[in-house]
RNA sequence: GCCGACGUAGCUCAAUACGGCAGAGCAACUCACUUGUAAUGAGUAGGUUAAGGGUUCAAGUCCCUUCGUCGGCUCCA
């Protein structure tokens, strides 16, 4: 289930006080190194701690090794960690060659922020902590001496770019990442751990297990689906049109091009234009490739009359559209500029909003239990007032209504979940789902969208019982997220075991000696009018190197067939995690697969 | 988009800090072997070293530009 159980607040914990005192001890060898390196900030994060510099020469590799070695020397001189508490002036003193600190000084004085940079609901005591020869204008708490920390269970990780306060208007300073444990053998453990996930990273897995690729003439975040990825999305849309046919939801098909007016009227190009590709113009007429799907799903509602009596009305599709990702931030299969989504948009009157939206959420629950999705958290994204009229549609009342709807829906409907300002879409707010795959990794997957404003601004109406004109209000979804980003999560959380119904290839039919080669496409031949995915290997390798074969592309059974097993009807079933099962007749073979298969089994073997 | 690193055969990697004849394994193809649950052996072919420019007698290696990928930041399904 979805975690909420209470346990010690990292903030309290004695890891936290290690990797936080951990970055000071970095940030002092790093001023020995350059002296004239401003520092900003460096707090303690999962995993590990960081800290921002000013530097004035790009960090090299050779660096950090000599920074850690550094901070070995300078845990070893066993040095107290003392805090003490100050005037802002007398800090600013203390800090007068720091610019960022003394503009930090500024935000604790007036009250607005932390030393990390989180606004702050009151205003705090400003304090400084020293060890050594480095001091660091912080609110604590650290390890009492820099022996605490176990000068072998600390590694610098990597350097990398981050803005000055996350803004990307500010100045790009370098950042160190490091890890930091208790024990060696608990920084051994991570390191390992960060080893098995790289096994498991979709990237490699996806173009090992020849899922998709792509090619640098067709373009960045535009990917290719190989066959055995087409199989995976055929079962993926096959699987979303049952579950939503039983929902009561329409299927419904639209174009990829659309002329500007469209994308005005629905706020996109106000809202949204930075991530939409550039208009083609064409007899002087401007077309959009759709970043989303709903400005055409709301004119396929307007296109009829609508009584109370349709009510809701729910159209499905899964839409292919395009967003224009900045080059920085794509990332394999998970950020993409060509998606596949699993979308629909219901129309509902108000009074049916509540059942609408807690029966998408049980469409997520559903979906979680086929995937052996165990840890998930809804997380509901509401507007800021300081975005009104520039990230939203300018409309405080619906903000505050609908923001409760949701709420309410949730509260009543008992689902746990997590509320984040200033998260929401442009035209109201969404519940996104992050789940975890096996390995832990994080994903934000699904999300359910309220929308209040844009029906009204595509004059979407019904007929009420009292024959009135009513606007319906607009549920967006996309349980199955977009086949990109789902099937990037699928290949990491399964590390491309996928159970049989999703496995590209199902079964592998092997020969001992090519004098059963018949008898083996027969076998495939019988398999494949089941709608079962069976191929033959009568390749001149050995039957010991198709096994390593079938075994590499992760074929969840593999059936090899000798003299004995053709005379017999018969075939020795092989699964991929190495267990056998001899002299097993055709037909059971056939009954045990099509039932994994008919069931959407999770099972892995 | 920003900071930094990287780009050698279909894939995984070499090519001695400091320029001096582009190499190996796997995959592919050919031939032989006919084998009982994770690699049979031998041979053949495969490259304008991401692209373009520059320095040099000589560039995979040094410099510049562009493209792409990766680690982050920002942004997100």
């Amino acid at each position: 289930m979805s975690a909420n159980e209470p346990q010690e607040k990292y903030q309290d914990s004695e890891l936290f006080r290690i990797r936080h005192s951990a970055a000071h001890i970095m940030a002092q060898a790093v001023l020995e190194l350059m002296p004239e390196a401003k520092y900003t900030i460096g707090p303690a994060i999962e995993n590990g701690f960081y800290y921002d510099f000013d530097l004035p020469r790009a960090l090299t590799p050779e660096d950090l090794v000599q920074i850690e070695k550094r901070m070995r020397q300078i845990i070893a001189g066993n040095h107290p960690f003392v805090r003490r508490v100050l005037s802002a002036d007398e800090a600013r003193q203390i800090f007068k060659d720091q610019p960022y600190k003394l503009e930090l000084i500024d935000g604790l004085e007036k009250g607005q922020f932390d030393e990390d940079g989180n606004p702050l609901e009151e205003k705090p005591e400003i304090s400084i902590y020293t060890h050594d020869t480095f001091t660091d204008l912080c609110r604590g708490p650290h390890v009492e001496s820099t022996r605490k920390i176990n000068p072998s269970a600390i590694k610098l990780m990597s350097v990398a770019g981050a803005y000055w306060r996350g803004d990307e208007k500010n100045k790009m300073l370098q950042r160190i990442y490091g890890t930091a444990w208790k024990t060696p053998k608990e920084l051994e453990q991570y390191l390992w751990q960060l080893e098995e996930a790289k096994k498991r990273d979709h990237r490699k897995l996806g173009k090992e297990l020849e899922i998709f690729v792509f090619d640098e003439e067709v373009g960045p975040g535009l990917p290719l689906w190989l066959p055995n990825g087409g199989v995976m999305i055929e079962e993926l849309e096959s699987l979303a049109k049952e579950v939503e046919n039983a929902g009561g939801y329409d299927r419904v098909r639209t174009p990829h091009l659309t002329k500007e007016e469209l994308f005005i009227r629905s706020g996109h190009l106000p809202y949204y234009a930075e991530s939409m590709y550039p208009p083609m113009e064409l007899e002087g007429v401007k077309y959009y490739v759709k970043p989303m799907n709903c400005p055409m799903h709301h004119k396929i509602f307007a296109s009829l009359p609508r009584s109370y009596r349709d009510m809701p009305i729910r159209l499905a599709e899964y839409g292919t559209c395009y967003r224009y990702e900045k080059s920085g931030e794509l990332f394999g299969l998970m950020r993409v500029r060509s998606m596949q989504m699993n979308d629909a948009h219901i129309y509902c009157a108000e009074e049916q909003f509540e059942q609408e939206f807690m029966a998408v959420i049980g469409l997520y629950l559903h979906y979680f239990e086929i995937f052996n999705i165990e840890k998930y958290v809804m997380r509901f994204s509401t507007h800021a007032k300081a975005g009104l009229g520039k990230k939203y549609i300018d409309n405080e009342r619906l903000w505050l209504k609908t923001e409760d709807m949701v709420r309410r829906a949730m509260q009543n409907g008992g689902v746990p979940y997590i509320e984040v300002p200033d998260e929401a879409a442009f035209y109201g707010p969404k519940i996104d789902v992050q789940i975890w795959s096996a390995i832990g990794r994080e994903f934000t997957l699904a999300t359910n969208q309220v929308d209040f404003a844009v029906p009204e601004r595509f004059d979407l109406k019904f007929i009420n019982p009292h024959g009135e004109e009513e606007i319906p209000l607009c549920i967006h979804r996309a349980p199955l997220s977009t086949h990109e980003r789902f099937i990037g999560f699928l290949i990491e959380h399964y590390a491309g075991n996928f159970p049989v119904w999703l496995s590209p290839q199902q079964v592998r039919v092997i020969p001992i000696t090519d004098s059963q080669n018949d008898y083996v496409y027969n076998v495939v031949k019988q398999l494949k009018a089941l709608g079962i995915r069976a191929s033959a290997d009568v390749s001149a390798a050995r039957m010991n190197a198709k096994i390593r074969s079938a075994q590499l592309f992760k074929i969840p059974y593999m059936l090899v067939i000798g003299e004995r097993e053709m005379n017999e009807g018969k075939v020795s079933l092989r699964r991929r995690d190495g267990s056998r099962q001899d002299d097993l007749a055709l037909e059971s073979f056939i009954a045990i697969i099509q039932e994994k298969i008919k069931s959407r089994s999770g099972e892995l073997i």
